[in-house]
DNA sequence: GCGGTCATGTAAGTGGTTACATGATTAG
DNA sequence: CTAATCATGTAACCACTTACATGACCGC
């Protein structure tokens, strides 16, 4: 695929829990190719380039997929200025609660979008042995969407008390 | 207080939701005493500063508490891995998702930890004000350590059935 | 006096985004 | 023919980490 395509198919497929952007996929691509592990070929189009995985890039793939997740230090906007509630008073954490909600309550009804669409998809006979690992990282977001919904609903009322 | 205790600061009390580096923070502090958000003065101790809140600081830094909290673009190691788990195979996946729930059980009791910790403060009279935002931010990392944990206990069931 | 902690800062490098510049191809 | 989309790449910049260099102070 070309390096736009790369980019389309992480927006459209990992977009959930995965970015990249063009200024960090094309010079990756370079890279790749330099290293052995993907191969270009000139495309049909003027300017263009189809890139495909080589052996020793499918080895490192697997790899990579396999190594161990190194844990990304901590840092959340929200739960800092919540920390800091006391100076910023009741209302304003309220607010900042409730867009979270909002967020979450959003990003459930996105996935069981994707839930219906995949098992529209597997019903027509595609990527029925991709489905279960898809379904695996929808339902990882369902989770702590969920998750934070109830988180909300008790801090909000929490406040509630607080303010009276 | 001194950069060396602001480091500290966020390192034991905001350190389950926030990081900095010294190498972040000396940088930021010259920054914000050049815009005269806080005071810099000469501490008793040699080559060393403290720094204080100024009036403009006080409202800039509420300020930016009561900002909403904009979306960092979404990057899971660990979803990225499990969706391409028709390549790297069940048993891969599941030391993935087993060590996820290591550490979120982990999480869990450093969490309850912290609970009796501030309750115990509490009893004793102090930062009274302060403790049901710091609850808040617990109760939270709480809910989506749970919320894992539930999550991978089904995922490593939906794959225990896919192996067989 | 010596090791540990307190303290400040810089340098090099990484990983990432945004914006810009450029042009080919296709759909209407 | 013209607007949208496909396509590639670079430049500038930002946020952040790690490692290094330096030294004061304190307790034993």
């Amino acid at each position: 695929m070309t390096g736009y395509a790369v980019r389309e198919a992480i927006r459209d497929q990992l977009g959930h829990f995965w970015s990249e952007s063009f200024g960090q996929i094309y010079p990756a691509l370079s890279k790749l190719a330099a290293d052995g592990f993907i191969e270009r070929t000139p495309s049909e189009r003027a300017n263009s380039s189809l890139f495909s995985l080589t052996a020793s890039g499918e080895r490192r793939l697997t790899d990579l997929l396999r190594s161990p997740v190194e844990a990304s230090p901590p840092r959340s906007g929200l739960m800092l200025r919540l920390f800091f509630g006391r100076a910023t008073g009741v209302p304003a954490a309220v607010d900042l609660i409730s867009d979270a909600r909002d967020a979450a309550a959003a990003q459930l009804e996105l996935f069981a979008g994707l839930r219906t669409l995949g098992a529209a998809e597997v019903a027509r006979g595609l990527d029925a042995d991709h489905w279960p690992w898809w379904l695996i990282t929808i339902s990882a977001g369902e989770h702590t969407a969920r998750a934070t919904i109830v988180w909300a609903d008790e801090s909000l009322a929490a406040l509630a008390l607080m303010d009276g």
